[in-house]
DNA sequence: ACCGTATATCGATACTTGTCAATATCGAAG
DNA sequence: CTTCGATATTGACAAGTATCGATATACGGT
């Protein structure tokens, strides 16, 4: 990634971003069907060890998609109550046709020319 | 990312990862908006080079994010039809307690502000 | 206080990836 | 066939990051 801001500032890249992850997304979707789960075990529900799980658990954190909790010696995570709808909001808006009604889409840009439609190759 | 298998075998990571960077994504939207957009229209919509643009259309194609047709010299770019209900249905999941079935997160585009999705209705 | 367990941080390393310049390919027009 | 415009690919480079080992910090019990 070449990209010379650090950190991405757009929300919504930031929750895909978080989310865009083998282990990330199975601490997620443990959490989406425990409503609980203590940091201890995901260092078995996924093929990683402690520190990495630690550091998967902060950009989740970072992310506003889990929120902590420290009971004792441990700490129990849990979703963050508005993940769902803010990923289905994200969905909402790609949806074929987009927000913007046909009418206001007013200059087509391009003449489409005589049509010889073949999916374009993707040439592995 | 120091993954030893190559590539992420999860087809839900490949949409998130897809969709998970700056440039993508305004892609994404706009090609969300337009219905249809030219490859030679991202260079102006996105601030990058011809090549970077036709790399990241690459990805966005093998996510099966987008597909191509070839008019004449130049290639138009759509929206995969499924891809709100896609990343809806990963919303689903993560809804939290997880049982919980929500109804439609992908509402009507067109009257609703109703995008309040704290009523949830039984699924057929 | 000390010790043991749980979690977070640090440093290093390897792999991934976004970007551009240069070049190739493809299609239409002359 | 040659030329021109649009798109795709290649090669190289820089930056991000997932991972682990070692270590630090926090907490509870003894």
């Amino acid at each position: 990634m070449a990209r010379s801001k650090t950190t991405t500032l757009d929300p919504d890249v930031r929750l895909l971003s978080a989310l865009a992850d083998p282990t990330r997304l199975a601490i997620v979707r443990q959490l989406a069907s425990d409503t609980e789960t203590c940091a201890c075990d995901f260092t078995t529900c996924c093929d990683v060890g402690q520190p990495t799980v630690s550091h998967h658990l902060r950009v989740l954190r970072d992310a506003g998609v889990v929120t902590a909790e420290r009971r004792g010696t441990w700490v129990f995570y849990r979703l963050a109550p508005d993940v769902a709808e803010r990923l289905a909001g994200l969905a909402r808006g790609l949806v074929p046709g987009g927000l913007i009604p046909a009418a206001d889409l007013v200059a087509r840009r391009r003449p489409a020319t005589t049509t010889t439609s073949e999916a374009v190759s993707a040439r592995a």
